[in-house]
DNA sequence: GCAAAAGTGTTGTCCTTACACCCATGC
DNA sequence: GCATGGGTGTAAGGACAACACTTTTGC
């Protein structure tokens, strides 16, 4: 699945020029790429967002975003974003959604295609700080320009229903984390309470998590274990076909 | 969720001069929409195909496509793309996915949203016949042009997961149907074979089936009763929240 | 010693699965 | 009467939810 057939890059052939002639008779659009950028501190879930550029968003919020280029794939686009912005590669990222509703950029038809990626807030230090890029927790309702409250509202739902089905929650974790923390990262994306124990029984059983053996330092209370999670077999086991529930 | 911010509507004011100008500075490139279109018949899932226009793919099927134009939503652009294809109106469509990668369309850069849909084949007999238009079966591996083959597993793998989550067979299949038609939808898009009582256990006490108080008719064999979805219960209850599976 | 979280098992319920027999209809 | 699918119930197993007490550490 999604094999990719090498087999239709341009020629010079008349053929082509028949192709050639079609598409430059295309109407053309703006098309850019935003990611909402999900990261996970404090015990809360956040989002990283820039102040607006344009005068008409004066003190709103908005995802990363900038203009795909004329000959640049999506993802890549998407990647590029994050790395001028962040100074991250090789990051997680997901095609969320396509918007291309006329009027959702004040200056003219613009689509967007929308990116999720998930990062370890602590990794993040380094970052680039243009435009006040910052982490906004999830709950406190910022203003945000465009229509990039529609977006991120997307995205979330996206996230939330991700989480349950793919092993996400460790993109936005160190790579040894405690069953607390991880739990923590559920709860905060859910929204919900869980069953401490019912939770550790789950992840128990399902296999994947390494014991680090070694624990918690500077915390007020007990240390509890590091995990670290086992992306070699879970990778395998996906191959094999075997009934996986995330 | 997903409310559409109407605040963001174009006006002429310097604000929005220095939002056109930024606009107007943006690289463009062409953009499609391709709708893989679904259909159920003869105990099989079908795809809506047509002939290639492109010499260079003489022989070889396309999902159906056009352009988006420059002013019309990628929704409403989808939903043009069928009605001119088939001449129908109100179907059941979603967005799927966007491919960018430079080099998918021998013309040159072209990007596309691909939505799917699901049609009952029934319903479109009097679909328009241009382009060789035809239903072809999912099973039977045929050439096609441009990335096709590419997006229409995407598409399959998308109808596959959303079918067990959503109600999406009834989009297939007649108003009134028998639950061994309802059970060949999910048996020939999953490709594996369910036990008849479980399954139509699990469809009784769902409590979305409505006693139509027919039965088929010109089978050869006892006939069924007749059901038909009770989209307004599924509808509220999706709107209470209750938990549902699907 | 107190606060705060770690760690651990059992039980009941529900959902899913596996499985076999008689019935109604067309030919 | 035979072929074809319609229609039905039960029992076992697995997954999930509810629930409380002891332990370890920092202060």
């Amino acid at each position: 699945m999604l094999e990719y057939n090498k087999s239709i890059a341009p020629t010079n052939t008349a053929h082509n020029q028949e192709a050639v002639s079609l598409v430059e008779s295309y109407p053309k659009v703006p098309l850019t790429v935003d990611c909402a950028i999900f990261g996970f501190g404090e015990n809360s879930l956040k989002v990283l967002l820039i102040k607006s550029d344009l005068a008409q968003f004066s003190g709103k919020y908005s995802l990363l975003g900038d203009i795909v280029k004329s000959n640049e794939d999506l993802d890549a686009a998407a990647h590029r974003v994050l790395y001028e912005r962040t100074g991250m590669k090789d990051v997680y990222l997901e095609q969320v959604q396509s918007f291309g509703k006329p009027d959702r950029h004040p200056g003219g038809r613009v689509v967007t295609t929308v990116y999720a990626s998930l990062l370890n807030v602590k990794h993040q230090e380094l970052s680039i700080k243009d435009h006040d890029l910052n982490w906004h927790s999830i709950d406190e309702m910022i203003g945000m320009a465009f229509d990039h409250k529609e977006i991120l509202d997307t995205c979330l739902g996206w996230l939330r229903k991700r989480i349950q089905e793919h092993p996400l929650a460790f993109n936005l974790l160190p790579k040894k984390f405690s069953l607390r923390e991880l739990q923590n990262v559920y709860e905060s994306i859910l929204n919900i309470k869980m069953d401490r124990r019912n939770f550790r029984k789950k992840f128990a059983s399902m296999g994947y998590l390494i014991d680090a053996h070694e624990m918690e330092t500077n915390v007020m209370h007990r240390p509890g274990k590091l995990y670290s999670f086992d992306f070699a077999l879970y990778a395998q086991r996906k191959q094999n076909g075997v009934g996986i529930d995330f």
